[in-house]
DNA sequence: TAGTGTGAACTAGTTCACAGCA
DNA sequence: TGCTGTGAACTAGTTCACACTA
């Protein structure tokens, strides 16, 4: 993916445009200014910062230049200030709402999983096509027919997949067609969607399975193997 | 690149120095092949297979050129064969063991998400430090302490970390003490372990924040967004 | 003086294009 | 002939090093 020259550029608007290796890095420097800013510090350097968000500060430094708010030389960066900036900058002014389609264990799961509020986040409705759980409470939320995302009344920006695999691609579809803007999947698929729906992948398996391979390297490691110090 | 003497051949497996990048699209194929190989199909393109795992041809026969056991040239991969191969790349040929960290919402959601069984996975035990969940039982397994981790008698490869961000550091100091290979960290907090250990984030509200990034740019398509000129 | 901002050098990753083999 | 394997060209991402400024 990537290719964005579309959108905005009629108006002229020149959109600095961030990679989302960029953009991905984002949240978790705001998660650690926040963490740093509640125990009360207000400045923080490039080097406290970066290495309390596991990166280097050269990278920190090229990110955070990026957003245009720049920190202090000779100072560092300000908390508040920063952690203001990178809320608007990931466009959490207005928190963006949030549905989960798919109310078993793990849709109920995220559903109270820490983290949608205060982290510009709103969870406006759990969906389910499963007539047993269509009706029942999760939180604070009761789970709705998958049949009414489409005409929900309070706009829905990003959805969570937590359904099998069999069942995402269909669900992922009434999803863009009611005008969804991004989907984290949690199903093993790859999903397919048009442009104007971010998809973004997360897969416990897969995960596990690269962790095994460095696990199985090490296993290996009393016959000489690789891994050659420096 | 330094070049690496992986001259240790003893044990059949060479593996040479695969970039992690690499590493975390082989699951996605072995998905994929898995899938295309229970329709019946023994044989797959480079363009077939990579288009339904949603990467380019070039970089998925780069990344299947490294692990050893070719394509045919002119027919394409034989699906049982190429899936065997990266099974056994990824090691998992002896299933490797995994404990859950956390019994709480998102710890049970995550012991019966499917993808372990017939995943090379083994899903070993469950752990929590909360009296209350101790012995109690989620699917065949019973929850138990946490401080019997570092003696526990089968061996554990892998830890999901299902715990508060302020759980997690302690949690992982246990983990990594008692021999495991790498932790899967749903907490949102950076782990610092020792090498021995590797990492993999998973934090749902970041991921739900890079959507919001995208799902505000196209909100102001049209409207300057903040933007400063150079 | 301390610590950011940033061009330049470097390194890693991807795509291209075609040689080589079933 | 068809499709993989792979060097070479290209592109993206990271680190370095130091000018610059509060």
């Amino acid at each position: 993916m990537g290719e964005i020259l579309s959108a905005g550029s009629i108006e002229g608007v020149v959109r600095k445009d961030v990679p989302e290796r960029v953009i991905s890095r984002l949240p978790i420097y705001l998660q650690t200014v926040e963490t740093i800013a509640a125990t009360g510090q207000t400045t923080v350097s490039s080097e406290a910062l970066a290495s309390r968000s596991g990166v280097s500060p050269s990278i920190l430094r090229k990110d955070l230049s990026q957003l245009g708010r720049p920190g202090r030389r000779g100072v560092g960066y300000a908390c508040a200030e920063l952690a203001a900036t990178l809320r608007s900058f990931l466009g959490l002014d207005r928190a963006q709402s949030v549905a989960i389609i798919g109310a078993g264990r793990l849709g109920s799961a995220l559903a109270d999983y820490a983290g949608f509020r205060g982290r510009g986040l709103r969870l406006t409705a759990i969906f389910d096509v499963d007539e047993a759980k269509i009706g029942t409470t999760i939180g604070a939320l009761t789970v709705s027919d998958l049949s009414e995302l489409a005409t929900w009344p309070d706009d829905i920006d990003l959805v969570v997949m937590a359904v099998p695999a069999s069942a995402a691609p269909a669900a992922a579809r009434i999803a863009a067609d009611a005008g969804v803007r991004g989907i984290l999947n949690f199903a093993p698929t790859v999903l397919e969607t048009p442009d104007s729906v971010r998809v973004r992948q997360v897969d416990l398996a897969s995960e596990l399975q690269v962790l095994a391979y460095y696990s199985a390297l090490d296993d290996n490691a009393g016959t000489p193997v690789e891994e050659h110090s420096n």
